[in-house]
DNA sequence: ACCGATATGTCAATCGTTTGACATTTTTAT
DNA sequence: ATAAAAATGTCAAACGATTGACATATCGGT
């Protein structure tokens, strides 16, 4: 049987509203006190319950965090990285992998409004879902446009776009290709595309874009990458993201081209599993410590004043992160 | 404002008790009325607070969910998979990354229990955390020994070494080596390495163990790997995760070793990024859908009724993954 | 001695929802 | 016509904790 509140304050024996003064440590209190309390609270391994404090209008200090699918190293590490800064700040997170389905996205936004979060990190990919204007609670997004009032972190995509075909270039490439998602209106991952195709038009040289659907499997999308570049001999190769690379030195060394000689390549992410396991892949490393950070902070600004002032979007500087690929 | 009940009630033109048998399905209840409130709760935005109704005595239907470090593509993986399987169950996932801090792992302890989580699924690596036992909360562990009571869910390790170690043997090597963490009394994780000895030593070949402390960083690991390296002429080496095994093949290509002719490597998880973009690493696959499923199955079963018999141990078997390196 | 501060207790209302007991009305079957 | 079933309403207690108002006792400073 679960110990209460009242089990406390017997073994104490003190009252229950002492028990709870010293719980929230509000009103006069002595030392002997309050010992008293917490030696019965360890001996009763008594937890306050979460749910009747916040029926009294407490926080109830839970952050939905939505993204596709932390299982992608990306969102693995972001997702990582967020936890652990909102637990040492006393909140915790309700994990919700929406994949690419709208309405499992919106089946997770009802479930989050029902467990009462304080507010929601938003990082997945799907579009149209209204609800998140609708429920009038803190949120704010990461690379993805939700509504006007809900801030967007991200990196900046056009300057880690502008960069990477410059590095490509200044490697000797002038046959450049950009592996992409599909565009999403209003999305900042547009951004890399733009920077990709500004560069090459600044130095007379033809962009070549090709849209690899998000929903290709890895194996499907080595295929597609294999067909166009069999199709194509490009001598530069921009990914926009470092997965999509990863397939591109695979299939560059099934068509036996020589990385960086005859080939380069240039990622984007730069996650911690690249930089310790590829650390010869040329990546645009968004700031991820930063951007985690950035969420979380102005998340509890939100969260804290509900009308305080914050910029629409908030952009990161990338970093280059020289390998051996470009 | 939040909708309450009493609005839904309001504006549907029932009473607050209907609305209350309408959304629980409970007692004689008419179409038109179901669909007059259904109506209402959609018009209102309402989701019912789960904070007042776990207070009646409802499950909150929240399960923590404790690994090290999702970051680390295995556990987010089978994090992900978890957290999927769970919220088609209509539960939700509170994440918590203990990393190797058992003070850590006491604090989300004490945080699950003030959250009244249904119950708990504990794959990190700490040890001597009796918290485990005194909560009496239904758990379920990953890959370590928590308390008699506690079913351990695994991957056979045992024949996961057996089976690596033998891989490499017939792949020509004899001077074989396993990297592996550090072990832990109790642990399934030593049947890998009790595996691959027990096979040199049918084999009447000499074990050598090199034990890498999982607190070494990635670049502190691969330098220690290379020092092992170079000191020893191995022919063969079991790595005891995948992540270890791509720094074995980095190290093998700064020493200009061919593999699989002068050195063969088997590593171990097999998840999806290994198979999608390392498919030429030869790996033990650890069963990540049935061990996710499993390890779900058996903390339903014991929210559903705590007295339910269960094994002590659930040992799924593994599958050798042929790539290029061994 | 007196007054203010300190310390703790009592009491009841409240948060949002559930739920059982009982009442009333309507509908349907015999 | 009557009885049973269906449908909905009323009412109040309860879940665990918070909290404000007020009471009482003790202690320390003036």
């Amino acid at each position: 049987m679960k110990p209460k509140l009242n089990d406390v304050a017997k073994l104490a024996g003190v009252s229950a509203t002492t028990v709870s003064r010293v719980i929230n440590n509000h009103g006069y209190l002595s030392s002997q006190t309050k010992e008293k309390v917490f030696a019965a609270m360890r001996e009763l391994h008594y937890q306050p319950n979460n749910m009747a404090r916040s029926l009294q209008g407490k926080n109830t200090r839970l952050i939905g965090v939505i993204f596709s699918d932390i299982s992608n190293p990306f969102f693995g590490e972001l997702v990582s990285r967020i936890e652990k800064i909102l637990f040492a700040k006393n909140y915790k997170v309700i994990l919700c992998n929406s994949a690419d389905d709208p309405q499992k996205e919106r089946d997770y936004l009802q479930m989050l409004m029902a467990n009462q979060v304080d507010g929601i990190i938003a990082g997945a990919h799907n579009l149209g879902i209204e609800e998140y204007q609708q429920y009038g609670l803190p949120i704010i997004s990461f690379d993805r446009y939700l509504s006007d009032n809900i801030p967007i972190v991200s990196s900046d995509n056009y300057q880690g776009g502008w960069l990477a075909t410059q590095t490509l270039h200044q490697a000797g490439a002038t046959n450049v290709a950009i592996f992409t998602g599909k565009s999403h209106a209003g999305s900042p991952t547009n951004g890399r595309r733009e920077g990709y195709e500004a560069y090459l038009t600044a130095q007379q040289l033809t962009p070549h874009v090709h849209e690899l659907p998000f929903e290709l499997t890895p194996a499907l999308k080595m295929m597609e990458i294999k067909t166009i570049m069999t199709q194509h001999q490009y001598d530069g190769i921009f990914c926009s993201d470092d997965l999509a690379a990863l397939l591109v030195l695979n299939v560059a060394q099934q068509l036996s081209l020589t990385v960086p000689e005859q080939l380069r390549v240039v990622g984007y992410d730069g996650t911690a599993l690249i930089r310790d396991y590829h650390s010869e892949l040329t990546t645009v490393e968004q700031p991820l410590a930063d951007i985690s950070t950035l969420l979380v902070s102005l998340l509890l600004q939100r969260i804290e004043d509900a009308n305080c002032t914050l910029e629409s979007k908030y952009t990161l500087p990338v970093k280059l992160i020289k390998g051996l690929t470009a």
